[in-house]
DNA sequence: TTGCACCTTCAACTCATTTGCAAATCAGCC
DNA sequence: GGCTGATTTGCAAATGAGTTGAAGGTGCAA
């Protein structure tokens, strides 16, 4: 996943906004750590993350859903029954099927670049299946597993 | 999921023997469910069935894990951060690396051709992606479901 | 038929997530 | 800058899925 390149503090508040979201001290540490992570976040990791700078748990788990209900954020489950949370990029926002790599072996979350996939049409497939998939995960064991 | 027919219950207990688990009541209901299931089950769904049958829920559980652990069934996610569990047909066991479609909406897993998805090495992609990935899930609705 | 390892049951427990509520904070307005 | 009402936070307590311990019961190989 590709950074948008660093984002100033006002341009976090900017983005809250124009989701109708009040700019908050905890709710803009949960925003910079979405931009920060290279991959999708779970609550915990974040929840641990920010609890050193005094935010609470029940509010990081709230501003996650909050960024979530205003369509900032993502929140999926990569088959290990662990919501992660992903920030949804402006350029993701129509087509964002970019894949995600799941290590069995350490859990381990990656994304894929977009495109990175290719879904076929071939003479037996499913009419349309290229349409109707919103996901693409692929597992097996990670570099550092392996 | 298609039905393998009607089984007897010396069917059912010859499964589980082979899969070196006693053949006792519980697990017997339990299993004849999977079998009589069109579509992945949950738990509660379970333990709300086998409830008035007088099965305990703790017992449901653990025989689900127990049939999973097996190798008998399979327990996955369909994205709701709920468990459920479908039972492993012969015709699934195989070991190729066809790719999967699961709908996120009945959880109805489907076979795609094999090749029907290319994972092709980009700029940006992992080395030797393609030969670490074991498994090929692809997530949206079926036709049915849409 | 018997012995015992495996199972079941029930209640108590864990742990992620949610909720209630008083106090704190934000944003628009003077 | 200070004021005000609506939102948000922090804490603690509630919830609920799933798990576990212990004691008694049962399947099944010998």
């Amino acid at each position: 996943m590709a950074r948008a390149g660093t984002l100033s503090l006002d341009d976090l508040k900017t983005q809250l906004r124009e989701a109708d979201l009040r700019a908050t001290a905890p709710r803009l540490a949960v925003l910079r750590c979405l931009h920060d992570a290279e991959t999708p976040v779970s609550h915990a990791e974040l929840a641990d993350k920010l609890a050193p700078e005094g935010w609470d748990r029940a509010t990081v788990y709230r501003n996650l859903n909050d960024l979530t209900d205003a369509g900032l954020a993502r929140k999926r489950d990569l088959g290990d029954h662990v919501w992660r949370f992903e920030l949804l990029r402006q350029t993701d926002k129509h087509s964002d099927t970019h894949p995600h790599f799941v290590c069995d072996e350490c859990g381990e979350v990656s994304c894929l670049p977009e495109g990175s996939v290719e879904i076929k049409t071939t003479r037996n497939s499913p009419v349309r299946l290229k349409e109707r998939v919103h996901e693409i995960q692929l597992k097996g064991r990670c570099e550092r597993c392996n």
